[in-house]
DNA sequence: AGGGGGACCTGTGCGC
DNA sequence: TGCGCACAGGTCCCCC
């Protein structure tokens, strides 16, 4: 999309996880996207036109790229465009003929347009802490993010406001890489062990790019081919395997309502 | 300040 | 085969 121009969007319904922008469609096409990027989970599209289309994809949102650019050799188990039309939203038609198309079972994404000369005004950045894979993100980082902080490590890690990006797998995994059990208290963690925490989080995040993410039932990158990271979880949905270090058993509690994954003997 | 619970929405897998 | 329930990658909101 970079680079090229909006040439058509099609919106299938009138919202995703929030109605369309008013006139959403008038206002992009035509545009031309000048830079494509990210920030935390959201995706920023810089238009020509002065706006930036803000895109994130909840829990099952997928974009599918397809048109006439040579695709690879068709994987086993590749989700196509166009395969799962009833949850297919959103179908952009891009110069140069590509077509790129937003699919979203639940629709917890959203699509929104916000001046780019604003953006850090737009309230979804608002208070976000550094990228994991950044400088910022370090162990002196996390001491003094986590100094006082009454709250389980677990959570702190998928505040996005600690550190921006991370989900639920990533914060498990990286817990077991680290040593760390999810339920200590953020402010008690030695520095030390902040240390090793900002590695294994860096390496998880850095690991599951290389492997193209992790599909756990529907993830897929654009060209339709799936994440390899999953069959390198260690912890992360695992309950009652044997732990890769100790070989007892994985647990599974819910912290803040979310699952987390953990082994009880080899994270302190 | 944190936790707990619920909301948004649809699909899948399991026990019965 | 079908029913009911639990659970799923994220975020936001209210209440205690």
């Amino acid at each position: 999309m970079e680079g090229k121009r909006i040439l058509h969007v099609e919106t299938r319904r009138k919202d995703l996880r929030f109605p369309f922008p008013a006139n959403f469609a008038e206002r992009i096409s035509g545009a031309r996207m000048n830079h494509l990027g990210r920030r935390a989970k959201y995706l920023v599209g810089e238009l020509s036109t002065g706006e930036a289309l803000i895109m994130h994809l909840g829990m099952t949102g997928r974009f599918t790229v397809s048109g006439p650019k040579p695709k690879k050799k068709p994987g086993k188990f590749r989700h196509q465009a166009g395969e799962d039309e009833k949850h297919d939203h959103v179908v952009f038609e891009m110069q140069g003929g590509a077509k790129v198309v937003f699919n979203d079972a639940r629709r917890f994404g959203f699509m929104e347009l916000w001046p780019a000369g604003e953006l850090e005004s737009y309230p979804g950045f608002d208070g976000l802490g550094p990228e994991p894979i950044s400088n910022e993100f370090s162990s002196a980082y996390l001491e003094e993010a986590f100094e006082g902080k009454k709250t389980p490590v677990k959570s702190a890690l998928l505040d996005q406001r600690v550190v921006a990006g991370l989900g639920n797998i990533y914060v498990s995994e990286a817990l077991f890489r680290a040593g760390i059990n999810p339920k200590k208290l953020a402010g008690a963690i030695k520095p030390d062990k902040l240390g090793r925490l900002a590695v294994e989080v860096r390496n998880v995040i850095n690991e599951a790019i290389k492997a193209g993410g992790s599909t756990i039932s529907d993830f897929a990158t654009t060209d339709g081919e799936l994440g390899y990271f999953q069959h390198r979880f260690r912890v992360y949905d695992k309950a009652g395997k044997p732990c890769p270090t100790c070989a007892k058993p994985i647990k599974r509690m819910v912290q803040a309502g979310r699952s987390t994954f953990y082994c009880a003997s080899c994270q302190k």
